[in-house]
RNA sequence: GGAGCGGUAGCUCAAUCGGUUAGAGCGCUGCCCUGUCACGGCAGAGGUUGCGGGUUCGAGUCCCGUCCGUUCCGCCA
């Protein structure tokens, strides 16, 4: 800290070596300890605190003008460092072995009561929005803050040592096409027309590439207008890279040597590289997500070998189908409640289970006796082979699901998280398992809209093994060169090798139904730059918020963001959305179809 | 759009099966206190139990509706 007129030292720094010096000292008062003669003040800062000591025989004014310090007040000091009594230090403090000895006191701001108390934790969200940088002025906040500009920073150099450049990219661009809705920006020198915010920097970052600058990244605020979770806000922020002349290999080098410089910076750890890898496939049929908590067991089993000659009609027909029988045994949950077995059934059935199985077939082994509505049903053979295959013991229950994989897959990789979540399995774990997904599918079939959609986006480069299924129209099993990198269960970013040719892209727009008419509208500047000689490109972006989240172990986004809007996209503390008048919308011309609801006289108003 | 949980003093929470005047800690106000650091002591103020309706002799508690917060599903290139 520079010294100023306001302090000559910061609240953290004086050591037993200040004794005698005088000091200037300028701060919050963090709590007051009034003895009726001394007064002791613990003063605030950013930095840590110090203890200020007034007392009548220094300065009889002073020591009178103390005894009406409140918390929160803003004041400064100058006084005289001394030595703490024997037996009165605090190694609570940093500077506890310390004191100040204060001779002049200047209010610089008095402080009302605040609403809430800023040592202890809060549980009334609206309040924490409300008055938000009171929030972010408790201890925890500010370290996640200040932590969030480390990671940041460490991004930032990481990326310069190897040669990246930052570019900023508009923020007023077209809406994108596909993916998610787009917030609308009315233009009003072009009446009727819009901009859209940006989701990412998508199309940009490309042309980039096509520009010559071969190494780009930005740390960039993306926008979508989706609804929100404990790791989605409206608006949050992407490190964003793109490379010319690179390979899947060396952007998730590049992406794991970026990763460790971030947990280095942020929490002080060396994490192990390379991470992991699995293809998507494998991914869903052991852990039944694209973004496999690898924390703990409980994985998938497929059961086709134990039922191949079946005489149980139910598993007989779905494996005759083509269908498959698979199951996950959590291990040591046999004392599930029945609370919870109906929550795992609502889960089933919402992931997808037909509800015409009324209930997750299970079977449990309690003080040595198999539980299950369908063990009477197998063969002793079965039984065998599905404890020996299952590893079921004493105490474990497992759980069967049967139909067409994906449902499978879905319903119990999502029994498998709940479970895990029921028995606080990952609850105290410091594990940092990083993994990458790799293999994802170019294509899925969106039944809504009777198409295929890019399970990317369209500008993912197809597998080059797989172009001859592309052209042949087997979409479903094109793999794509895209990548996800995944910590705990959380998607930590994802990216993708590009197509840089204009005819494969033309031909991607065609499969994803995008007409010759709409690509000239919509796409032909990048079709056009991609017959410029576009280099052969791609790369990736990394949620910085979800990062900053996992770092800081918070268990939301909103507490590393210092402004987050809340579960309704709403700012309590400037409450924004508003309402604008009428000459506003003309000027852009735009008027509202909103209605608002009709009022009864009794109408509730909104919490006030 | 759907589901779960929550809303009681400024804050954090309690209030038995529906039954007296809705309590406690912290904070706040006043007084006392010269070595505390969650200082201590005495006294005091502070409540439309989110809002509206219903059941009941009686509702913080039960029912319906609604608002707000939060988590999850849908949604999220």
């Amino acid at each position: 800290m520079i010294p100023n007129i306001y302090r000559s030292l910061d609240c953290n720094s004086i050591r037993p070596d200040h004794v005698g010096q005088n000091v200037t000292l300028a701060g919050w008062v963090n709590s007051t300890r009034d003895h009726g003669g001394v007064i002791f003040i613990d003063l605030r800062d950013r930095e840590g605190m110090t203890q200020a000591v007034f007392r009548p025989e220094e300065n009889k004014e002073v020591a009178e003008a103390s005894h009406d310090l409140r918390a929160e007040d803003v004041i400064q000091i100058v006084g005289r460092v001394e030595k703490r009594l024997t037996g009165t230090e605090n190694d609570k403090l940093a500077t506890g072995t310390v004191e100040v000895v204060v001779t002049e006191l200047k209010v610089l701001n008095k402080s009302d009561v605040l609403p809430f108390h800023l040592d202890r934790e809060l549980s009334n969200e609206d309040l924490r929005m409300k008055y938000r940088y009171l929030d972010l002025r408790r201890e925890r906040m500010n370290k996640n803050i200040r932590t969030r500009h480390k990671i940041t920073n460490a991004a930032r150099n990481y990326l310069d040592a190897e040669g990246f450049i930052e570019v900023e990219t508009p923020i007023l661009s077209n809406p994108t096409p596909e993916g998610a809705r787009d917030f609308l920006v009315p233009a009003r020198l072009h009446g009727g027309h819009f901009y859209a915010l940006p989701q990412a920097p998508q199309q940009y970052k490309q042309l980039l590439m096509v520009a010559g600058l071969e190494r780009y990244f930005q740390i960039a605020r993306c926008f979508r207008d989706e609804d929100l979770r404990a790791d989605r806000q409206p608006e949050f922020t992407q490190i964003d890279i793109e490379a010319s002349f690179i390979q899947q290999d060396n952007i998730i080098a590049l992406v794991e040597g970026l990763l460790a410089s971030m947990f280095k910076a942020g929490r002080g750890i060396d994490i192990p590289t390379p991470f992991p890898r699995m293809t998507y496939a494998e991914a869903m049929d052991r852990f039944g997500s694209d973004k496999p908590d690898t924390r703990f067991g409980m994985e998938i089993n497929d059961l086709a070998d134990v039922f191949a000659n079946t005489e149980f009609k139910i598993f007989k027909n779905v494996l005759e189908k083509g269908e498959v029988v698979r199951a996950i045994n959590c291990k040591g949950f046999a004392g599930i409640t029945t609370g919870q077995m109906n929550r795992l059934n609502d889960l089933a059935h919402e992931a997808g289970m037909p509800a015409a199985v009324k209930q997750l077939a299970f079977i449990k082994l309690e003080g040595g006796e198999y539980k299950s509505p369908l063990w009477k049903v197998f063969s002793d053979a079965e039984k065998e082979a599905v404890i020996k295959k299952l590893d079921l013991a004493e105490g474990d229950i497992v759980f069967f699901v049967a139909g067409p994989k994906d449902m499978v897959s879905n319903v119990l990789g999502r029994v498998r998280l709940e479970v895990a979540n029921m028995m606080e399995i990952t609850k105290d774990s410091t594990a940092l398992n990083f993994l990458w997904v790799v293999d994802f599918p170019l294509l899925a079939y969106s039944p809504e809209d009777q198409s295929w959609v890019a399970v990317h986006h369209p500008f993912t480069r197809p597998n080059a093994a797989d172009v001859a299924k592309l052209e042949a129209g087997d979409y479903a099993n094109v793999r794509a060169e895209a990548y996800d990198v995944v910590l705990n269960g959380y998607e930590l970013g994802g990216g993708s090798i590009r197509i840089h040719e204009s005819d494969l892209q033309a031909k991607m727009f065609g499969v994803l139904g995008v007409t010759p008419e709409e690509q000239e509208i919509k796409f032909s500047h990048i079709l056009q730059a991609f017959k410029f000689g576009a280099p052969p490109h791609g790369g990736l972006a990394l949620g910085l918020d979800r990062i900053a989240m996992l770092i800081s172990g918070e268990e939301s986004i909103r507490e590393v963001i210092a402004f987050p809007k809340n579960n309704k996209a709403a700012d309590l503390m400037t409450d924004s959305p508003t309402k604008v008048d009428f000459k506003q919308l003309r000027e852009l011309y735009i008027q509202s179809t909103w209605k608002e609801k009709k009022k009864d006289d009794a109408a509730p108003e909104a919490n006030a």
